[in-house]
DNA sequence: GTCGGAAGCA
DNA sequence: TGCTTCCGAC
């Protein structure tokens, strides 16, 4: 057809150009329900042309381009579109249209600056693609954000140079051609005889191409997995599973040798995929490969000026090499993601294109019953030690994001009441690795802006954890939420003062430049507990939560510090959400519950729902270990308490261990106090400490702050103080009975 | 400059 | 559906 060529010529282009954009970007066929050529497409063809570079061109963040030249990108477009009226006032009208569609962003405070949310566009062309594990369930086109676009991008751009490295950057498979790519590149944009082509004749001959890029990128160290013949263009299966996608993006680090790592024609496949898109949903010639997940464009084509290398797009320093797992580069490229994932709204989904990248995931060599009480028993033990480092405590509820030398302890996932959403789960699972604790966790580091009052929130209480969801949209100078560090699968029970810890830490972790990152660091059961945070997107207004980024935007938190954290003692605090169907898949990385242990399985099993399954999850998450909390969650708002579990064990459980936790802890208080303090002071501050868990509890004043899970149906709803004593013996009673639903 | 409603077109 | 056009508001 008409667009084979054209589709074989972007392709080819784009591999000689070096940066790996799909080239379903940019064909109509991406573009669902138009035949025409999509603004979006036309503006990527223009960034994607070094010609256009004086008109338009990436420029900051990832994904971040700048116009210019807003006339002449206007007349380019009227050209495109046989609009001659055309000017930018339309123009930007029309990209404004594709802020509620998520395809877009505006870039506060900078003119003519806007973003791609590549997961967005990736959503669109990929429907068949279940990204995340509930994200089949999510409808696929995100309902209109309310809010505006200027709810968006509350993080301040942050220079991509301590996110990108060169290397990475141009590890795309054509750098080499890049020449080559400049000349069929020429197209002409403004042909407005084609209205389905920006350059109908580079895009000639397309067909073809592809594949010869894939193979291209392949034994060019491109961008990738590449082998995967059919270059951009995908090969995949209508459906592709997340076990294919692992796959496709390398299982297991390549150090492993994982056999995920290969794609499906054997070929070996990097496990560096950068480019936000996936596959390309349409078929290609080449027919089974999977292609390569090209770098992004904004990767590779990040702005020179700013950066301390420069990104060229044509030149790759590593053509002709593979990849090979670097730690450092590893790094870079999540902070790459990360950065993405604050300012720009890519999904921590984003995550799953790294393999290596290890999250860390309970260690629960049983993963059973027992488990628990095991858990338990460390964590008690860790509650009573300051720093403690043991790793491997931390539990499930990261998000599957990468399964390789993270070993999962979970079992199969068999029971999971959602197979396509969970999918994922299945697929780090993939060839099976021996049980293996990572000894480091990435944790996604706040932007600047945020550790202001980041370390301010810690000043005051560590209170206000940051990836919570509001619903309200928050102001840039809320940024509470932006302290909060990201701990996938970090262990949300956390020993006594962990917040504290985490807290600075996450400070610690930025950098002068501000920029988001990705911390790497030694487990620790105290942080992991702490960070928890993260999550639970899910119940966001559909609005605001419709952007990834949005989890750790500040507005996020700030609005989770309003409506849905729930204040742990140690100052972190658990995030829950509303539930909410439009929710863009993307948040299912956070959302997809890690599974669970096998005893808690039914707990999971029931929370059927979206939201429940985060709930599921919250609840893993905020196992309580401070004293604050032990008594009760504040009950979550809306449904929290929903009768939804059959089988409450879990909650028992973790009700009990509160109630462990807060007598152990109570009891070190005490010692503590005696040490320094009279009897009657002490008792004073028992007193009011009492007062103020039972408060979180949720039988007090936070309403705000509800936590999710843990909490009882029973016990969450006593808003009376009067009833708190009451309330607090009604949990510990429940705990007890625990025990006897402990096979439930 | 930016935003977003409204109406209209293909 | 995806803009295009117009326009008032900020």
């Amino acid at each position: 057809m008409k667009y084979s060529v054209s589709e074989a010529v972007a392709s080819l282009t784009a591999a000689l150009l070096g940066y790996a954009f799909p080239e379903w970007a940019y064909k109509p066929e991406s573009s669902p329900g138009s035949r025409q050529i999509q603004l979006w497409h036309f503006i990527l063809e223009l960034l994607r042309k070094e010609e256009y570079h004086d008109v338009i061109a990436w420029q900051g963040d990832y994904g971040e381009f700048v116009i210019k030249d807003p006339d002449e990108v206007a007349r380019l477009w009227g050209a495109r579109k046989c609009k001659p009226q055309m000017n930018y006032d339309k123009l930007s009208r029309a990209l404004r249209y594709y802020y509620n569609k998520r395809i877009l962003h505006k870039t506060k405070g900078k003119r003519f600056t806007y973003k791609f949310n590549f997961n967005k566009l990736v959503l669109v062309n990929y429907p068949f693609i279940d990204m995340g594990s509930t994200g089949s369930s999510v409808p696929q086109s995100a309902p209109p954000v309310p809010t505006g676009a200027g709810t968006h991008f509350r993080f301040p751009p942050s220079t991509p140079s301590e996110v990108l490295s060169p290397n990475e950057d141009l590890r795309s498979p054509g750098g080499m051609f890049s020449t080559m790519t400049r000349r069929a590149a020429r197209g002409s944009v403004s042909d407005c005889s084609d209205g389905t082509s920006v350059n109908s004749e580079i895009e000639e001959g397309n067909t073809g191409v592809g594949e010869e890029r894939g193979d291209r990128s392949v034994s060019g160290g491109g961008g990738g997995p590449g082998g995967v013949g059919g270059g951009y263009r995908s090969m995949l299966h209508p459906r592709l599973s997340h076990e294919t996608l692992f796959r496709m993006y390398g299982g297991p680090g390549n150090t492993t040798g994982h056999p995920s790592s290969r794609g499906p024609t054997g070929h070996r496949i990097h496990q560096e995929p950068l480019s936000p898109f996936p596959v390309s949903p349409l078929p290609g010639p080449g027919g089974a490969g999977l292609l390569a997940p090209p770098l992004s464009p904004a990767l590779s084509m990040t702005p020179t000026s700013h950066l301390p290398y420069t990104p060229s797009p044509t030149l790759s320093p590593m053509l002709g090499s593979h990849f090979s797992f670097n730690p450092e580069d590893m790094k870079r490229y999540l902070q790459a993601h990360t950065q993405s994932v604050y300012n720009y709204g890519l999904s921590p989904r984003a995550f799953l294109h790294y393999p290596n990248i290890v999250i860390p995931q309970p260690h629960r060599p049983t993963a059973d019953k027992a488990g628990l009480s095991g858990e338990r028993g460390e964590r008690g033990e860790r509650s009573t030690t300051a720093g403690g480092g043991e790793r491997g405590t931390e539990r499930h509820h990261h998000p599957p994001l990468a399964h390789s030398a993270h070993h999962h302890p979970h079992p199969p996932h068999t029971a999971h009441p959602h197979p396509h959403s969970h999918s994922m789960h299945h697929s780090l699972h993939l060839g099976e690795e021996p049980p293996h604790i990572s000894p480091f966790k990435f944790k996604l580091q706040p932007p600047p802006l945020g550790r202001k009052q980041r370390e301010g929130q810690t000043q005051t209480k560590l209170r206000q954890s940051s990836l919570s969801s509001g619903s309200g949209s928050g102001s840039m100078s809320s940024t509470s939420g932006l302290g909060s560090s990201l701990s996938f699968g970090s262990d949300l029970s956390s020993a006594s003062g962990s917040g504290l810890m985490s807290a600075s830490s996450s400070t610690q972790s930025l950098n002068s430049a501000g920029l988001p990152k990705i911390k790497v660091e030694p487990i620790s059961d105290i942080e992991s507990e702490e960070e928890v945070e993260v999550t639970d997107i899910s119940d966001e207004d559909p609005d605001e939560r419709d952007e990834e980024f949005e989890l750790f935007s500040p507005r996020h938190s700030r609005a989770t510090d309003q409506h849905h954290h729930r204040h742990l003692a140690n100052g972190t605090a658990t995030l829950h959400h509303q539930p909410n169907p439009d929710e863009d898949l993307d948040e299912d990385v956070f959302k997809a519950p890690a599974p669970p242990p096998p005893g808690l399985m039914p707990f999971f099993t029931s929370q059927h729902t979206h939201s429940n399954a985060h709930r599921g999850l919250l609840t893993l998450k905020s196992e309580p270990t401070e004293p604050g909390d032990s008594n009760t969650p504040p009950p979550q708002t809306g449904s929290a308490g929903a009768p939804q579990i059959k089988c409450i064990p879990l909650k028992l459980r973790f009700k009990r261990r509160w109630s462990e936790d807060q007598r152990m802890e109570a009891s070190q208080e005490e010692s503590d106090d005696k040490k320094v303090r009279p009897e009657e002071e002490r008792e004073k501050e028992r007193q009011s400490n009492g007062r103020m868990e039972m408060e979180e509890d949720g039988t007090g004043s936070g309403e705000a702050d509800s936590p999710p899970l843990l909490v009882y149906e029973g016990s969450l709803a006593t808003p009376l103080a009067s009833h708190r004593r009451v309330s607090a013996e009604l949990h510990r009673a429940t705990a007890q009975l625990s025990l006897e639903n402990k096979d439930c």
